[in-house]
Order: structure tokens, then sequence, then C-alpha cells
DNA sequence: TTAAGTGCAAATATTTTGCTGTCAC
DNA sequence: GTGACAGCAAAATATTTGCACTTAA
């Protein structure tokens, strides 16, 4: 069956909340920790770092730059995040979003930035085949398309 | 057919040249572009904006930083050449390569940083799927997979 | 109590830009 | 000759780090 478009909003969510798992695997619960990961667990779509620290400081304005980037750094190294760059359609920061059971891609349109998420079973199955083909085997797999979006081509 | 291994070395090469290219479509032809061009044209896999610096530097000490990217950028906007982020592994830094007739994914060890490329019919897949589910017109697409190569996979 | 975590400021890394001078066409 | 391009240095952007202080467990 065909892939079926998702935008803005996650269907597949983890069973345990970033919360729960930091804190099982032995991690301090500080004060900052706490409403990053809410944040974090809640933010529709994709967060950059800027984002996330305006978000953080809307609740603790003592919230610093380096807490935040320290935060993704513990989250990515726990795999609990996953990075991306979005094709770096407008500058050069990353973004980030809980990594979710189902795999899925990541679209942006060159004219007006739109990002668009859609599920499909071919990102699996490209698991699979690089694990088949190569012997390396797959951690996380990042599949973004560059994209002209129908109204952007109508626009041209 | 499965897909086969290609390691740093390209099979399905473009019929021009880079700089043939840029000459037909008008832009001038520097001293600093004919080394840039040449040395893209025959970097074995990816570059990065440093390397290249530095390999154009041994052939014209008095190339400029600020050449070599105005020249990705160049190459980018006319869609010569693909951004690639090979999922910094190493730094933030961006690679380069030239853009083939053939799409392909990149894989990189999370051990020890080696970069395999494998070409997969599975990827021009995604590129019908992306158009036919979304609507979406795809420009060009990145795969870019985290993995343990076998010998690291042995390592641990 | 104490080691993990935070804030702060400065450092680092990469890429971009304003301006002036040069060269391809 | 002239406008596209290059060199230079400084700025911009994004992220990381050393160190002293704070706090969760």
């Amino acid at each position: 069956q065909p892939g079926r478009i998702k935008v803005e909003l996650m269907t597949t969510r983890p069973v345990s909340t970033l919360l729960e798992v930091l804190d099982e695997r032995g991690f301090r619960m500080t004060r900052q920790r706490r409403i990053l990961l809410e944040l974090l667990e809640n933010a529709s779509g994709h967060v950059n770092a800027k984002d996330l620290l305006r978000l953080a400081q809307q609740r603790d304005p003592s919230i610093n730059r380096a807490t935040v980037y320290r935060t993704l750094s513990l989250l990515k190294g726990e795999g609990l995040i996953d990075e991306l760059d979005l094709l770096h359609l407008d500058g050069e920061e990353h973004f980030y979003e809980r990594r979710r059971p189902q795999d899925h891609l990541h679209i942006g349109c060159v004219g007006c930035g739109r990002i668009l998420e859609m599920e499909t079973n071919l990102v699996d199955r490209l698991n699979t085949e690089v694990q088949v083909t190569t012997g390396f085997r797959p951690d996380s797999i990042r599949v973004e398309v560059r994209a002209l979006c129908p109204e952007c081509q109508k626009r041209q």
C-alpha cells in the first residue's frame, strides 16, 4: 500500500516519555531537563536549538544555551532523538525530533521552505538492503528530499 | 537485482565536464575555477571545503577560501554538485560530490568513520513515490545511513 | 556529601560578506 | 572597456568548552 502523508503530526509515538527513559537510565532529573524534555516531547515536528532555547526560557529565563546543547547531545547519544539538517534550506542549523518506531522521510520545498513528512516502507526496505548488501548494520537512516511543492510548481 | 557496492569509485559519470557545462552556460573560465573544477571532477569520493582549498593551493597558493566557497555555491546553484553532511560523524563541515545520473546512498560507520556508497534502485523508487504520494516534485534526494561496519561489529 | 549538571563567557569551527582591485570576454 | 570574479579581512552563524558554582540523589 502507498505511504501516507504526515504533516506536523506524529502518530506512531514511543510508549515511554523521554523523561521516563532518562530516569530509568540513571540520569539526574534537573529542573532544566524536565522543561527541555517536555518541550521536545510535545514539539510539533522539528525544533532547532535556538527555538528550543527560546521556548525553554519562556518557562525559566535562566536556562542557558549550553544546557540546551548538552541536553540535545545527551539525547542523541542515548539514541532518543535524531538530528536532521532538513537540507539546510535556511541556514546551517540542525533540527531535532524524537526517534519513532516507524522510519520516515523529510521533503523540503526549495521554493517556500515547507517541510513535509512521509511514511513509507521503502525506508525500512532500504535499511534491510543496506544490511544484506554491505554487511553494515544500520542504526538510523536519514532521507531528505529537495523538491518543489505543488503550489510553488504552479507559481513558476 | 540487488544493489552493488561502490567504494570511492564512480562508474556512472556524466558526459560533459563541469568546465564544459559552466562554459556553455556563459560563466567565465578563470584560472581559479579551472583548478577547482578539475579537482572536483577527479576527487575520489567526497571532498570538503577545507581539503578542496588545500589541494587547490598546491597548484596555486594564491587561491582564497572565499573563492572555494563561491565556486561551490555556484555549482550547487547550477545543480552540478550535491552537498552532503555524511551524518556529521566528524565535525560540522559539508562534503561535495559531482551529481551523477544514478542516485545512490551514503553509509557512514559510527565506529571508524568510514563512508561507503551503495547504488540501489530503491532510491529512484523513493523519488517516484514522493512525487505520486505528495505531489512534491523531487529535485534531488539525500539518503544517509548511520551504521556499524563489519569490522567494528566484531570489535565490539 | 559529592559527583553530575548548570551558567557564563570565551573559544572554536565553518561559512558568508563588503569592499577594492583584477582579468576574461 | 566593463562587468564578472578574486583576494582579503572582518563578520556572521552555530556549536563547544573550561571553570567555578549549584543541586539531585
